[in-house]
DNA sequence: AGTATGACATGCC
DNA sequence: GGGCATGCCATAC
């Protein structure tokens, strides 16, 4: 598997301010993984450590076994819950890829 | 070794 | 608005 895509999908998780949400398919935009499906694995199989809390899915809702603990979590960050929903407009994540552009093609050390 | 599924998104009908 | 199909990768059986 691509430690790479990996590590770039947990960095931009983590790069998620508090207060902010952001969807799978931002998070895989951004972390420029193949496929949001990957955000999603990776978050089960390794974002223990992340605030997968923030990550929602493109309703606004998340998953229906996390949606109580995602809810809480959240409104304790600040964001505005609208009928166990969260509120896009007003907390959006702005993807900003270049805020900490890793290389993307690199080769490191091979140039 | 192959099938089914999962913290998903998107396009089409 | 809702259901079906596809893309993608790892784990479980």
């Amino acid at each position: 598997m691509d430690e790479q895509t990996h590590d770039r999908v947990r960095d931009v998780i983590r790069s998620i301010p508090a207060g902010q949400v952001a969807t799978y398919g931002d998070v895989a935009a951004v972390a420029k993984a193949p496929s949001p499906r990957i955000v999603g694995r990776i978050l089960a199989e390794d974002g223990h450590d992340l605030p997968w809390h923030r990550v929602l899915r493109a309703n606004g809702t998340p998953a229906p076994h996390l949606a109580d603990e995602q809810l809480q979590l959240l409104r304790a960050e600040g964001v505005a819950i609208m009928d166990g929903k969260i509120d896009f407009a007003a907390h959006r994540w702005e993807e900003s890829p270049s805020a900490h552009a890793e290389e993307d093609d690199s080769q490191p050390g091979l140039f």
